[in-house]
DNA sequence: CCGGCCA
């Protein structure tokens, strides 16, 4: 019931609504609001119907970058396309398709076709079967949106948030571990002081994280093997008095 | 002039 971080509602946390964008791609209204709260700067994205039918998206920044980005190759291979051809669809629809990873979210972008044209769904899931929240976004207004995301990106994105840029794509992969009832996520990260690995770990509806700076791995991980060695050590040794 | 959706 109550996501992670939700704390009982004795105290609303303050959210400060720092800017908002209104794009009108056909007719549809995109709402692009950059907020604020204890966790962090996010972006929420509503996409409001002509029906007045509203859903919406939240981003953190860093996701935004992401997203931004990947609208870049999006719209290439959208202006690359043909035209429609229904014969020459792939079975689901789907045109081209990329995961974001985020800690416990995945964000699943679409480029899609239908009767009505082309679109790019983005989708959010938080846990596995759990809610899904999603846009819609007209093929044409792919550029709108990135553009309005990048001005966005360049007023309000920190330093950390937006320093991901240098060596994106290259940097490993986030990674997922679920060990008895845990979960541990890990993520790396690059910020003005370099790259970084978080961990998270995660339960029902506590979380805490650690960051750990590139420089300092290899000590870790000796002091890792170390207590793996001592751990085995006492194992092997028959049972006797200690120390 | 909409309208898209269960990984």
């Amino acid at each position: 019931m109550a996501g992670p971080g939700g704390r009982g509602q004795l105290m609303p946390p303050p959210e400060e609504e720092l800017a908002t964008k209104v794009l009108q791609i056909q007719s549809k209204r995109f709402y692009l609001d950059v907020k604020q709260n204890r966790r962090g700067r996010f972006i929420k994205v509503a996409e409001v119907g002509p029906a007045g039918r509203k859903s919406r998206l939240l981003l953190a920044m860093s996701t935004a970058l992401e997203l931004r980005d990947h609208l870049t190759s999006f719209s290439e291979i959208y202006a690359s396309l043909g035209p429609p051809n229904p014969d020459n669809l792939p079975e689901d629809g789907k045109l081209k398709s990329e995961v974001m990873i985020k800690e416990n979210r995945r964000y699943y972008l679409d480029l899609k076709e239908n009767s009505r044209g082309r679109f790019l769904r983005i989708s959010q899931t938080i846990a596995r079967g759990g809610p899904r929240s999603q846009v819609a976004v007209p093929a044409q207004g792919m550029i709108e949106f990135r553009d309005a995301l990048t001005d966005l990106l360049e007023e309000f994105g920190t330093e950390d948030d937006m320093s991901y840029g240098r060596f994106k794509g290259e940097l490993p992969e986030a990674r997922h571990m679920r060990i008895e009832n845990k979960n541990f996520y890990f993520d790396i990260g690059q910020n003005s002081r370099g790259i970084y690995m978080r961990i998270s770990e995660v339960k029902s509806n506590f979380r805490t994280a650690i960051t750990i700076p590139e420089k300092s791995w290899g000590r870790f991980r000796d002091i890792f093997s170390e207590y793996v060695e001592k751990l085995k050590e006492l194992s092997d040794k028959p049972a006797e008095e200690g120390k």
